[in-house]
DNA sequence: ATGTTGACGGTTG
DNA sequence: TCAACCGCCAACA
């Protein structure tokens, strides 16, 4: 089984430029209503790996809260990071509570079916990879 | 197997 | 609008 979050990085990937994205929205694309926060607990450690490869193409800074509210202030210390990127893609970020305006830059997201075919190119990747170890 | 950990979301006052 | 509370879920130890 392909795990949850390589799913949940795959639908982010879709995400164009200019466009945001809800944690709840992702997850109920992938059929899993009630796991926005597990979608957000798989985004929060790509911050870190903007040199990996593997998933440095993934925009995670393009999820934010239904309401278009933006995390900032991790750990006590303010980061503003994703404000920074959303606003240089040309999205405005409101202050003081970094609130992105989601009746215009909200993605319409992937259908059913697209969906549907994302997860199974990923089951075929995961295939072949197994087949070779 | 079981408990912990949250970039969430809905409800309530 | 805002905050407190609570239920959920996947990964990890």
């Amino acid at each position: 089984m392909v795990s949850f979050y390589a799913k949940v990085y795959e639908v982010v990937r879709c995400i164009p430029t200019g466009k945001v994205s809800s944690y709840g929205r992702i997850a109920r694309m992938l059929w899993a209503p009630q796991a926005s926060r597990a979608v957000g607990y798989a985004l929060r450690g790509l911050r870190h790996r903007i040199h990996d490869p593997d998933y440095s193409d993934i925009p995670w800074h393009r999820v934010v809260s239904k309401e278009g509210i933006i995390r900032v202030g991790v750990q006590g210390e303010e980061d503003l990071l994703q404000v920074e990127l959303l606003q240089t893609e040309g999205v405005e970020v409101g202050a003081p509570k970094y609130r992105v305006d989601m009746k215009k830059h909200l993605w319409k997201g992937l259908s059913p079916e697209e969906v549907g075919e994302l997860i199974e190119q990923l089951e075929l990747l995961k295939e072949a990879a197994t087949d070779r170890a």
